[in-house]
DNA sequence: CTTGGCACTCGCGGCGTACGAGTGCCAAGT
DNA sequence: ACTTGGCACTCGTACGCCGCGAGTGCCAAG
């Protein structure tokens, strides 16, 4: 049903579609694409790519544009990742490499894919979820408040004030810093809850009051409502394609303006080691049915941190899109892995 | 030169322009606002508000339009600030209220002023160095790695990983945390290098290298390089406005993406007690010379944290932006003050 | 199955026209 | 001296028409 030539008609339809952004018809490709046939011949597979979903025709006498399931297609069969140069590998490292913290990192990487997709770039902190503890430390802002700083193994710092209804002695606060501290060290956040369980039968009497709400906040704060972040930048990408966004870009901006689904795009992967691409309406953020996301997880054992990302139109380039997110997921995963 | 009645044409043109985006013709104002006076009478007034810049025509057959500097006179002389309803006040008292950390309440605040203006919302973390030290932490990740932690009267935690030459005993840690704590806790950011300066001398020589080191890095976070930090929401309502961007919003975008500028728009006020606007042309960024600008300080003593404001065309409805702006500030400066 | 030929479709750009909102000016009125 | 109604004029917009040409679909011959 499709034979090769069709496959082949179809990468060109793309890739003219891709670079040009205009309809392309049966003369023009078979002039600049070296099939080996005719204009005629073109148009009969045309017809029959058509017939199967994977082109279509905005109006009876133009060319022809490719649907989400032709560019599905095209991603899975007809597409080889395309490899970043060595500037733009070197490019990556000495950038990130400059990084001083773990936000100048993610800031840096979010800004860095942005520019070499130019597209819009989302970057995901890495997940509380997946960290292991690091240290926690407690610092005694008044008798009477708390503040309690959790620092992960991924670079993440956490910090939550805590009111308590009477006042500490300092020896207190040190004992409370050693209970936590000697459990916690280490830790994965699954095991958070298990590792404090024991906590207050074994305490001394006195603090046991404080300590199970200081308990409560860790919990809270690291298990119950771990906060997820993203980082995004580049929107002004979108502007370049605004002509792709049939109804303005509205609807795009106002999703991507919202936490809670940039957190969606990025963690609707089964296998975070592999470069998932979403098209069009494969999409399920309704703003963003008209845009492609490429994502992929990053972090050491296969991309256990998080996830990052590029969104653009679905006519993006989608070789050179994989190509940058997968290598930009490697450096950052590294970094984060031996920081 | 320009009487009364002229000064409340100017007012009905721009409040009619703004309101309904369309150049305002002698006939439908005069109907519209019961200024008593005939069209032809408006018409003259027009052309002498014209004469001193203050209107302009886009071409021949059309109505006029308030140019910038028809704008400037009108937030100066005609417009008085909107008061918030009660509900806008409760909700925003609510919402904020809410917050858990400093994190939590910028992000709430930018969203907050993004939805009660309908326009771009920028806040600035409190800055660095308008701030005081609360607490200094010194972390013994590894024997040749320390964690430095400085949290801040604002809510503010800075953190910074420091790769020492040689490894260090537990006990040396803690004679660098004393010795620091005791002469930063409370110190205002702007005393901290005096506070520091007679450290090496006054510690035990076995830990001073270590000590020096440590001293630099505190003293490149906090006084050489503060990292200032903003957010930023509400871009989508751009697009509503898109007809006010004459080449689209690419370069508004564009500079709404750079930190730097944005800092730049927050940063250029005088005094940080009194909004400022800036309109048009005023606007010393280039991107953003078809856009207007309304920022204020907030903070306990005369906005002395940071600054936050809007974006939006210079068609806006600049009575209600003021005084969104300013009842944020306020909230704000007083929850973080309180904290 | 491929190819050249051919009639057909239809979006787009250019052009001319009618419309109407809005202006500027002037002469008369208060 | 200011206000007002009248009036001619401007000019941008909407609309309809037309011709061009890219592109298609079909067919019959190779």
């Amino acid at each position: 049903m499709l034979d090769d030539r069709k496959l082949e008609v179809l990468r060109a339809i793309v890739e003219d579609f891709v670079s040009t952004n205009e309809p392309v018809g049966s003369k023009s490709l078979a002039e600049r694409h070296s099939l080996g046939v005719s204009p005629a011949t073109v148009r009969n597979d045309m017809a029959a790519l058509e017939d199967e979903g994977f082109i279509t025709h905005p109006h009876t006498s133009a060319g022809r544009i490719p649907t989400d399931k032709g560019y599905r297609l095209f991603v899975d069969r007809l597409s080889s990742v395309k490899p970043l140069s060595g500037a733009e590998k070197r490019a990556i490292q000495t950038f990130l490499e400059g990084a001083v913290d773990l936000d100048d990192v993610v800031r840096r990487s979010v800004r860095l894919l942005a520019q070499l997709t130019r597209q819009v770039a989302v970057v995901q902190y890495p997940s509380l979820s997946r960290s292991a503890v690091r240290h926690l430390e407690i610092v005694h802002l008044e008798p009477n408040r708390l503040l309690l700083v959790t620092i992960m193994d991924t670079g993440r710092v956490e910090q939550r004030v805590l009111e308590l209804p009477a006042g500490l002695s300092d020896e207190e606060v040190a004992q409370l810093r050693q209970a936590f501290g000697a459990r916690l060290h280490g830790a994965r956040l699954v095991d958070v809850p298990a590792a404090l369980a024991d906590l207050p039968g074994a305490a001394p009497p006195a603090i046991r009051p404080v300590l199970t709400s200081v308990m409560t906040v860790v919990l809270e704060t690291l298990v119950d409502q771990p906060e997820e972040r993203v980082a995004i930048a580049g929107t002004a990408n979108l502007t370049r394609s605004a002509l792709d966004f049939p109804h303005t870009l509205r609807p795009v901006l106002e999703a991507l303006e919202e936490q809670v689904v940039l957190l969606k795009l990025i963690g609707e992967v089964n296998d975070p080691t592999t470069v998932h691409v979403k098209i069009g309406e494969e999409n399920s953020v309704e703003g963003l049915r008209s845009t492609s996301v490429v994502t992929v997880g990053y972090g050491p054992d296969s991309g256990t941190y998080g996830g990052l990302g590029v969104v653009g139109p679905t006519r993006m380039d989608y070789a050179a899109s994989i190509g940058s997110v997968r290598a930009v997921a490697r450096y950052v995963g590294d970094l984060l892995a031996g920081a």
